[in-house]
DNA sequence: TAAAATATGTTGCATATGCAACTAAAGGTG
DNA sequence: CACCTTTAGTTGCATATGCAACATATTTTA
């Protein structure tokens, strides 16, 4: 249903029905575990989910997967990929029956506001990026547990990760963030339960 | 002088006179060590020192100043904070006198050859700064090291940064860093003189 | 070329954190 | 509800690495 990317933001303000008549697109379908895209592909289109979720993901060294992210419906993926015509070196992957929109890298750039949007997304990651990497540079697990509860900017903080999915986050052991947690909580540095956490 | 901009990425593919008459724009001088952008800016336009350097710093907690990143002649600098509408959270300040040449991001947007190029600078970074990540992820300095010389795809190595620049991107200590290189030349697993490096 | 400044290497030491293995709690499923 | 699976917390242990302080090497400056 294409109705479902109404909310995603490569079409804010503009409605996906219209801008589509000015673009070359096609949908396409996946069976669950079937490669939306695999590595090596140089891809000329954007891809946005419009059903079902899929994983990105990357094989190490030795074979492992190893998860990058997760896609929703409204996603956009792989579309650094597609702006530096530089081959995937991630793959995507169905994890259900999937409907695809692809849209032509070239024909989307004859449209402003959809540019404009583009621009924004990637502008956003390059942000949220960022403050990843500032995450990760403190020197100890404390305070790459506050840098990233800061970054919310208020005291009552809820998130959608995991204790693993976190620690993964700020490069660190997952028993270790748990262990530090406890002794922040403790010395009533913060306060949590599950994945809502406050500042003290 | 402008032409010193030529080489800038924003106008590969393109004469910086020809584009620039279609673009509103302004150049600007700043004398060494004054502002050229200051945190909390809300800015409209993208800047490119024409002439000079420039550094990129940010204010801790203590107040203390820690350096981001050095500009140079054709290099664009705060884009993100000009597409999304972002007050700045960084200061640009002159490293010496500065010419800057500001192009208004709307104007930019009615060209479609530079909002290409754009794209690609942004998309760039966002490469860049997910390999960064993927360094910094590793799990011990070892294997830090061995990603970041593996990204250059090449067995001789030239880079950029001196020994403290290196330690901080890669998130570590610089005497770690150099520890750990030592041991790698010892185990000879790597060679190095300075800033070349070999894989062997 | 001497002297000062900067960059890199070295080393001892303390400890924060990764790792492994386990326990406990929560959530999902039939 | 009972069972299984997933998620989170705990703990002992070994060690990699941060830190500090110094030594050496290289570059810059005058």
């Amino acid at each position: 249903m294409i109705n479902n990317i109404n909310s995603c933001i490569l079409f804010k303000e503009c409605t996906v029905y219209e801008e589509l008549k000015s673009l070359k697109y096609e949908i396409r379908r996946y069976n669950k575990n079937s490669y939306i895209l695999e590595e090596g592909d140089i891809i000329k289109s954007l891809g946005i989910i419009i059903s079902g979720n899929a994983k990105i993901v990357k094989y190490d060294e030795e074979g492992d997967e190893n998860l990058i992210g997760l896609l929703q419906v409204g996603e956009l993926f792989a579309e650094v990929f597609v702006i530096n015509k530089n081959p995937l070196y991630i793959n995507v992957i169905a994890l259900n029956d999937v409907e695809v929109l692809f849209i032509d890298y070239n024909s989307l750039l004859t449209n402003k506001p959809l540019t404009r949007n583009l621009l924004e997304i990637i502008a956003e990651k390059n942000l949220t990026l960022n403050q990843r990497i500032n995450h990760m540079s403190k020197h100890n697990i404390r305070e790459k547990i506050l840098s990233f509860l800061y970054s919310f900017k208020t005291k009552n903080i809820s998130i959608n990760m995991d204790r693993n999915e976190l620690a993964n986050y700020l490069g660190i052991d997952r028993s270790a963030l748990s262990r530090e947690l406890s002794n922040m909580k403790s010395e009533k540095i913060i306060d949590y339960y599950k994945n809502d956490f406050r500042l003290l």
